[in-house]
DNA sequence: TGTACATCAGTGAACGCGCGTTCACTGATGTAC
DNA sequence: TGTACATCAGTGAACGCGCGTTCACTGATGTAC
């Protein structure tokens, strides 16, 4: 049955976030469309009135996952939160850049497209966070400080050992504060 | 048609070789067993002679890609070849895991053990690489040195465009360079 | 404001396709004499 | 060494299943009078 002009925003909107999180728990392939509408609280045959294609769902998620602001600060400060165990334990909720990233590059071009863009952004952002006399430097602390925690966040979650996962996370902190007071 | 011993142990490697590249260069799922079967020479029935199901591919997969040791040196000098432009543009021959280490977390659990070995062993072989007076620091620089080196590949990798992708390697081989002679 | 009708968001059965996996069969290899 | 037979690596058709996608239908919403 036709819902109101509001309802179908709102319903428009919880498709990209449930996706997000979805995607970003199990990766693009391993959730299904009927997954998605499924815990938006839909039918899968409504789909095609909101996206084009799994595809185009795929681009736009990314696109949402990556507008909001990355939080502002050194790198000592934003890699406190980044690299802590909570944001390594969930996937869901936490950054779409070391959730996707890879994945991404073998979607659809408009995919990859969506979180180039992001992630362009999100360097520039940080860059400008850390600014100081020198430009080059601070883009040059943002390139390498993301790649950084990114990384490193990657690889304590890989680890099926929990006290290697927190060394990786507490050593990483540990460099990039060193790095800061140097 | 029955064929040699030596034909057969041949095959197997052969499998895992092709298996390695094609599952590095389109991921685990984007690859199907027959896909593997034909790039090794053969037809997909003769899979399961080899191996008892994909999931078990992909594990003995991940084993196989880990097992070579990593080149040796200080941080910049890996750096310039991990960051290089080449190995950035290859990833099929190139390092498993900036290629895969995010979907194996989404893998079997038999080939979440494989990566998470694979990096443990990895992270301990450039910890003594890096082997100076303080082993609690040779070990810490190994573990974030790596996290930026497999970030900052995942983030060039993503970038389409050239000139981004090429600021991301170079920078972040110059923080590194920075660091060590710092 | 109330009524009659057109619109269209959402439903769920159905589709075609490609996947992982199985299996009866083939014929070269390895073995027993 | 030569021969007869058992073994088994490899083949390709076939399977069941779940996926993305389509579509006829429903009934609440929005609109025209």
């Amino acid at each position: 049955m036709k819902v109101c002009r509001e309802q179908v925003a709102e319903n428009r909107l919880r498709i990209l976030e449930v996706a997000g999180e979805l995607f970003k728990a199990q990766g693009f392939d391993k959730v299904t469309v009927c997954d998605v509408m499924k815990a938006a609280g839909l039918t899968h045959g409504g789909f095609y009135g909101y996206f084009k294609s799994k595809d185009d769902l795929i681009a736009q998620t990314i696109t949402h996952l990556l507008s909001p602001a990355p939080p502002r600060g050194g790198l000592a400060r934003i890699a406190e939160h980044y690299l802590s165990t909570d944001h390594c334990g969930n996937m869901k909720e936490g950054c779409p850049v070391a959730a996707l990233a890879t994945e991404t590059l073998r979607q659809a071009p408009e995919a990859r497209a969506a979180m180039a863009d992001g992630v362009r952004r999100r360097i520039g952002e940080l860059a400008q966070s850390l600014a100081g006399d020198d430009d080059r430097a601070a883009r040059r602390e943002a390139i390498a400080g993301m790649s950084t925690m990114i990384g490193a966040l990657i690889l304590a979650r890989i680890c099926d050992d929990p006290a290697m996962t927190r060394e990786i996370l507490e050593e990483t902190r540990m460099w990039l504060s060193d790095r800061e007071q140097g």
